[in-house]
DNA sequence: GGACAGAGGCAGGGA
DNA sequence: GCCTCTGTCC
């Protein structure tokens, strides 16, 4: 290696591994990236280093994230340290990159050049309907299902044609998928997996194609390789010729959306099949101080299945964990408002105080806790702005407008704002467009009668609002649509519909910076980056040696989509809009602004970080969850989740667990985690008494605790005075006198530990683990158990 | 067509 | 306990 390429100031803020990272000669690569070891900083410097030793240009670069946030973030940086066009790079997420692909090639693909993308609702709700025409029994076969049997198919590369049948149930779903699969197109529309599929598909049965891309991409990187399933990886492989190399960078041990379908098999899948000679290991950890990182390390080591890795850092120690241990979750919840309050107080921003949690159900409780309290929050998660069932009406309209064909869209808006078209009217409707094989708008001129003259009037009124919005801008076609369709006019009317009319404004505005940020319709110019050793960004395509007979695609915008060839059409500003929308579904409500205190699930925590961490719920049975006690992989996945929950604090984490929680509308008895068990005693600070292991209070229900409230006139915060929780402990004793820890011992399976109560009087019962006989639900009213001292 | 009541179900979530 | 879906009644 040159000495000069070393010497770049690309790699000076780099350490050892990380620069070996970047710099890697042109081969297959998996760099192992442990939580906060700076992966996307290796990721984008690798992408610029490439650039800027004039390797290549960068238009022979592909990078691929899973979300949008991830793809922008990458581009905001490499636009921070060359000067690139980097919207013009195809830089984007798994989904974006096929469809700009698809936009492409959409005659090759068997697509109309506007197809239209669904999302999970409007999937769901195409599943519904096809199966209604169709007679399926919905008991034996939940939409639900179908949808998940349908996605699931398609993630594994499978056409209906393809799928194994054993049982007439079987059968019936895959005859369902065929229908389904003929529906989406004769619709002209695709759901997100088919964006996979076909682009898959494609490249792999068409030569031609597969080797101007393999030609063209000589460097294919990959964010969260652990995340791909099983048709990302097979799809990668088709860019993946001859003299090219795939960076795939992953964490074996953030692996947790394998119940989505992610394999992180394919990391050693890769390893073999692609015979890497370079595995590179970022174990520096620039995030948290170590006793921090030491109980990551020590929880996960527990994890059989692992790659190997341990993070290291040169901070000190920091603070210890504390941990606490409420009666009730409502004392739980009471317990971190109050020392969120005093982190607050002490001058922590609210913004780094993040609250997480297994299961979005556990927020309510919090969320009470923290309005009481007058502290501001934002939840993440819940509905984004495009999936809101008024920004829905409204892009259907649109859509109808864009293709009146498209019968999801029809159906949604048919009768939303109400005209006088009931169900039964929407059924002949639907049974004459089955009879004459068209679509349920060109269906409409045969019905007859009342209904069919309201169906008419609903017809032509979207014809007229095309006529009226041909040659006007998004935001003006928009803003027709929205008073000619009624749905301001109806939600007027509503007595809280006040927000949903901002929401609809508000969509007027997102339309315009579409428009303008995006630079939809404006050619993305290439910039000649002179600087970087006379690469220039635009080549012709015969010098790269790609085939000049195949769409020049080097420097599209993000949703910028070549005309066709042939006849130049393109996609017109509305239809690209909505591809907009229905890949990238906007920010979650948040008084965006304010500085606020964080919650969110640990799934949605991953790749965040916050000063101070509190990770709540620590309870057997919902962290780790219930149903994933069920296999082994199971509860490697729920340690996996916690590892990522520790690793996204820098300074302080808490970890807290109640005795008991209202769950279903039940309160339950709870164990603590066994995750507690497996972190360094060493670097724990019990706020509360530390029981005997395997939980249960030492000091008995609703003891141990002071009653008296927490003075709140010292200044010392409530967790350094040993235990004094906010609110008086709960008299909540269950009559039968079990506890979860307790050994009891019964006449048939011997002695055991009692796991989990729940229910009360006659219904109690008790999960019990008998080391002979393995775990049992006992009914207390039946069960003869006798305490065992 | 809209309001209301009762039943059933309930993880995690990006595109 | 809460939300969603469905069925019923006016």
């Amino acid at each position: 290696m040159h000495p000069e390429v070393t010497e770049s100031p690309l790699l000076q803020h780099l350490n050892d591994e990380q620069r070996a990272a970047v710099t890697l000669p042109n081969a297959h690569a998996l760099i192992l990236a442990g939580a906060g070891s700076g992966k996307t900083r290796v990721l984008t410097t690798r992408i610029a280093w490439l650039l800027s030793t004039g390797q290549i240009g960068p238009g022979n670069v592909m990078a691929v994230t899973f979300t949008n946030k991830a793809a922008k973030e990458m581009m905001t940086r490499l636009a921070a340290m060359l000067p690139v066009n980097v919207r013009g790079m195809w830089i984007g997420t798994f989904h974006g990159l096929c469809n700009r692909f698809l936009r492409a090639h959409y005659k090759l693909a068997g697509l109309p050049q506007g197809f239209q993308i669904l999302d999970t609702q409007d999937q769901l709700s195409a599943v519904k309907r096809l199966m209604k025409q169709h007679n399926v029994d919905e008991e034996r076969f939940p939409a639900k299902e179908l949808q998940w049997f349908i996605s699931g198919a398609k993630e594994e590369g499978l056409r209906p044609g393809a799928m194994e049948v054993r049982t007439e149930e079987d059968r019936r779903k895959v005859e369902i998928f065929q229908l389904y699969e003929e529906q989406c197109q004769r619709e002209g529309v695709v759901d997100f997996a088919e964006l996979m599929l076909r682009s898959y598909e494609l490249l792999r049965d068409n030569d031609p194609i597969r080797e101007h891309y393999r030609r063209r991409f000589h460097h294919i990187l990959i964010d969260e390789f652990q995340d791909t399933n099983k048709l990302q990886y097979a799809w990668i492989k088709m860019f993946a010729g001859p003299g090219n190399s795939v960076f795939a960078v992953g964490d074996d041990d953030q692996s947790i959306y394998a119940f989505r379908g992610a394999r992180v098999g394919n990391m050693a899948d890769f390893v073999r099949e692609f015979q890497v000679g370079h595995q590179i290991k970022l174990e520096q950890n620039y995030r948290s101080f170590s006793n921090i990182l030491d109980s990551a390390n020590a929880l996960i080591a527990h994890n059989k299945t692992r790659l190997g890795k341990n993070l290291r850092t040169d901070q000190g120690p920091g603070e210890p964990v504390r941990i606490y241990e409420a009666p009730t979750d409502m004392a739980e919840a009471q317990w971190l408002v109050e020392e969120a309050r005093q982190l607050a107080r002490e001058g922590i921003p609210r913004h780094e105080i993040a609250i997480l949690y297994r299961s979005n159900a556990q927020s309510r409780v919090i969320e009470t806790g923290l309005f009481n309290a007058a502290v501001p929050y934002r939840v993440y998660g819940g509905l984004r702005f495009f999936e809101r069932a008024e920004i829905k009406h409204a892009l259907s309209y649109l859509r109808l407008l864009e293709n009146p064909n498209d019968d999801t869209s029809f159906l949604r808006v048919v009768n939303f704002p109400a005209r006088g078209i009931g169900a039964r009217s929407v059924e002949q409707l639907q049974d004459a467009a089955r009879a004459s094989g068209s679509s349920l708008h060109d269906a409409v001129q045969a019905t007859t009668g009342k209904a069919g003259a309201n169906l008419a009037a609903f017809v032509a009124k979207i014809d007229a609002m095309r006529v009226e919005t041909a040659g006007l801008t998004l935001r003006e076609i928009i803003e027709v649509m929205l008073q000619r369709s009624g749905l301001i006019e109806h939600y007027r009317a509503e007595r809280d519909g006040g927000d949903r009319i901002d929401n609809l404004e508000e969509l007027v505005n997102a339309a315009e910076s579409f428009v303008t940020q995006e630079g939809f319709g404006r050619d993305a110019v290439a910039l000649p980056i002179d600087e970087l050793g006379g690469t220039v960004l635009r080549q012709s395509p015969a010098s790269q040696g790609l085939d000049p007979s195949l769409p020049e695609i080097n420097e599209p915008a993000p949703d910028y989509v070549p005309p066709d060839a042939e006849t130049g059409e393109t996609l017109s500003p509305l239809a690209a809009f909505l591809t907009h929308a229905a890949l990238e579904s906007g920010d979650n409500q948040a008084q965006a602004g304010q500085d606020a205190v964080q919650l969110m699930t640990v799934h949605s925590a991953k790749g965040l970080e916050f000063d101070c961490v509190f990770v709540t719920g620590l309870e057997e049975g919902l962290f780790p969850s219930e149903r994933s006690l069920a296999d082994y992989d199971g509860l490697e996945e729920e340690r996996r989740l916690m590892y990522v929950a520790i690793t996204r604090a820098r300074k302080r984490l808490y970890l807290s667990y109640s005795q008991t929680r209202l769950l279903h509308g039940q309160t339950r008895y709870n164990v603590r985690s066994r995750f507690f068990d497996e972190l360094p005693e060493g670097a724990l600070k019990w706020l509360t008494p530390k029981n005997q292991s395997f939980g249960g209070s030492a000091f008995g229900f609703g003891m141990g605790y002071p009653t008296s409230r927490g003075s709140s006139a010292g200044t010392s915060r409530a967790s350094e005075t040993f235990a004094s929780p906010p609110v008086p402990a709960q008299k909540a004793e269950p009559a039968h006198g079990l506890r979860a820890g307790m050994k009891v011992f019964h006449a048939k399976f011997g002695e055991g530990t009692v796991l989990t109560l729940e229910g009360s009087g006659q219904d109690a019962r008790a999960q019990i683990n008998f080391p002979r006989h393995g775990q049992k639900w006992l009914a207390l009213a039946v069960a003869k158990l006798t305490p065992v001292p």
